[in-house]
DNA sequence: CTGAAAGCGCTAACAA
DNA sequence: TTGTTAGCGCTTTCAG
């Protein structure tokens, strides 16, 4: 009788049953940093896949610190999940790919380890691409990049930005800077300085946008209207109503929904690795209009 | 020799350990939602806690809904985890008081249940008196607090508003909004239409103070020469430079850290329930400054 | 103090 | 089909 085991809250030792099949019908997530929007998005979307396909999840936070992300990664090993979806900030150690010997792993990054494991990733260059386009149909031409140096996610913006430019026949300016508020900010400053400022900013993420954002307004440049701005990933400091900005979006969910599919290949059995690039969205918002009159 | 099993990458099989001994040396988190910094934070200071004291973590979410709540304390119950730390957000239901007298339990909570679990909480009345002290210390007396209503800590901000106002002779203004930017904007609104309208602005958290700041940007009125705004809970976007907001910060690490400790007690057999508030400290930023001469 | 044996509560394979 | 039994890999107990 189902019911009355339930009534005399008879709970399964999950422990006993895990041990006698060999499975645990549980994926593990390993997170950078739960504080980082983007991967409470990506777990998100591993819990919806994870539910879809009856399968339970547990999370692990490395809490920013490589230490941490080993430790959570162990964690997560000794409990043997049937498969890791990792969502860590730094790959490159031989500690990612051993791991993925040893058990099913997909990685959500940047990073391309061939066999080991499936990646998937944002195609950042279509995503730089976007705001190009956006911003030329405006009639901007004079266009600034700030980038993010070798920051994960970075470089292939920085790519994607100036072949968009190229493309269109138009100088690609880059600045350096980082995904932060205040090196965005510093940036703004010696971009203001130029000859000719530009009369749009690409911010390597919104953080770095908002930088660039408070630092124009100190000075009384107005926003669209001297100059627009544009972030990058949608966080919610986008959605604020003081802030309101232009930025392009991720497919964050799906790719937690993504990897939880592949995960489940991989468990069921398959072996070469795939390596797949999904495409984000434009998110227009008021930091972005036409271009201003030239004086 | 210990280094030849780990050369063999030899890994005990917690499955098994934990079956043997009953014990898993794993304390679960619930949050209600991994999306709230709020949460993160929490369960960063329960993994302070718990590396200290040689534990574990994992952590569920209830991704926002009752039923994944639900789901995410199934799960931590079933895997007989030795204690579990609450980070919901819809008490009352039975199904937790049910829980607690399952497993030992410590909610992080405006909730009180007297015996079943422990209860950490924010002293809101005693935050609230900060911000109220911190104003008419700047010369402020008509002070205006946009409330959320009912919502978990909201009553307890507005009767430590009251309190505090009463307590130094001033009258304290309500309105009535939420824990968001719409509904705190759509009160500036109405609070800037007062005959006399405030020269303070305490909103219920820092989005509600959002929401204010960027109806009182678009209609011209300066921050804080002409009003002050103070937000709660100093999240991030409280710090960006955009925005820059005064505000009361939990002191949310020390609640997962005092839970994970006050956990342990109950694993180690301690039978009555404790209930505990900690202060929050007020963080000055660049939205509050002195009262502005009459006209 | 060291080593063998008996479970922990299940699943899976086998026998009836 | 249903019922029985042998492990899963540890910990703990008990004997040597």
């Amino acid at each position: 009788m189902l019911a009355s085991a339930a009534e005399l809250d008879y709970r399964p030792n999950v422990w006993a049953r895990n041990l006698a099949s060999g499975q645990t019908n549980t994926i593990g997530v390993m997170l950078n940093d739960l504080h980082n929007p983007y991967f409470a998005e990506l777990a998100e979307g591993v819990a919806a896949g994870a539910t879809e396909n009856g399968m339970e999840v547990l999370i692990t936070s490395g809490w920013q610190r490589e230490a941490g992300e080993n430790a959570a990664i162990e964690t997560l090993l000794n409990l043997r999940t049937d498969g890791i979806v990792l969502g860590a900030a730094r790959f490159g150690s031989e500690a990612f790919s051993e791991m993925a010997q040893q058990i099913p792993t997909v990685a959500v990054s940047n990073f391309h380890e061939p066999d080991a494991m499936d990646t998937l990733c944002n195609d950042e260059a279509y995503g730089a691409e976007l705001i190009v386009e956006h911003l030329t149909s405006l009639g901007h031409t004079r266009i600034v990049h700030i980038d993010a140096g070798n920051a994960p996610g970075a470089p292939e913006r920085r790519k994607g930005f100036t072949t968009a430019m190229s493309q269109r026949g138009l100088a690609p300016i880059v600045f350096e800077g980082d995904f932060n508020e205040q090196s965005a900010r510093e940036a703004a400053v010696d971009i203001m300085k130029l000859k000719e400022p530009p009369t749009a900013i690409f911010a390597a993420n919104d953080l770095a946008a908002s930088g660039v954002f408070a630092h124009l307004r100190s000075v009384g440049v107005r926003i669209p209207d001297d100059v627009s701005v544009v972030g990058y990933d949608d966080t919610v400091l986008a959605g604020l109503g003081a802030i309101s900005l232009t930025t392009v979006r991720q497919p964050v969910q799906m790719f937690g929904r993504r990897a939880t599919e592949l995960l489940i290949e991989r468990i069921n059995g398959r072996q070469d690795a795939k390596h797949e690039l999904l495409r984000p969205s434009l998110v227009v918002r008021s930091t972005t209009g036409p271009v201003p009159a030239s004086p």
